[in-house]
DNA sequence: CCTTGACTTCAACAATGGTTGAACGACGAG
DNA sequence: CTCGTCGTTCAACCATTGTTGAAGTCAAGG
């Protein structure tokens, strides 16, 4: 168990990018968003924790079922600073809720034009 | 049964505009990138089927389930002229195989942070 | 200490998905 | 035939999601 408030910032962009496939210039666009976290160090440069790597892999997943950053960020802001498992749980039931609301809007919206039949020539 | 060959293009697009609740000028957007198909009367304007209302609907919604614009125009691209229950059938198909795959993914990649524990945390 | 590579910011560019406005043409009701 | 409404194109602009390059700074190894 961690100890509570102990979260290391120690991780570079550079690291976060290679640990997350994603580019660097993307995790800092990921950080100015709200989707990840960082410090700074004196020299002003920024250092993460090691969830963030996670979060962004999270982040690209979700978006190709159509959430944007922002509501990603939003989904994520309720984590707490070095996040227990359950508290993942709980994000990745809020992101499955929600592309599920999604995917049943299309099932519904296609299913009634399915059965409509005329619906689609009027 | 309607006659092969006798789709009757006779909307505006302010009429499918409205039919759709899109704006007029994502109307003309959605035809300039494949997703509705539009004849030309002797003076110019766009005249759209029937359908072309529907696809956009379905459009929409697909788009919020991460479905870029190209890709709906792809999926629609199969759909014959005056298409039959049938075809939109098969449409709805590939519309909700291509989302359950990345709900899968998305679901896949939580499941694995879920099980995995340390996984968030390296 | 000094070099080197990785970091910083900022601005420009790009692709996607549109909206808005100007200037002008088409079409139908009277 | 004319009027008003709706249509046309084109260019500019907007937000989103980044990438790229310039110019400069930090940090770690030799």
């Amino acid at each position: 168990m961690t100890i509570p408030g102990t979260t290391t910032y120690t991780l570079t962009v550079g690291e976060v990018a290679a640990a997350s496939g994603a580019a660097p210039s993307a995790v800092r666009f990921y950080e100015q968003h709200g989707v990840i976290q960082a410090v700074r160090t004196s020299g002003d440069q920024r250092r993460f924790s090691a969830d963030a790597a996670c979060r962004i892999r999270v982040a690209k997943v979700a978006q190709r079922v159509g959430l944007t950053v922002r509501e990603i960020a939003d989904v994520f802001a309720d984590l707490p600073e070095d996040p227990e498992p359950g508290d993942w749980g709980r994000i990745a039931d809020t992101l499955v809720r929600e592309a599920e609301e999604r995917m049943a809007a299309l099932r519904a919206h296609l299913e009634q034009m399915r059965s409509g039949g005329r619906l689609c020539e009027m």
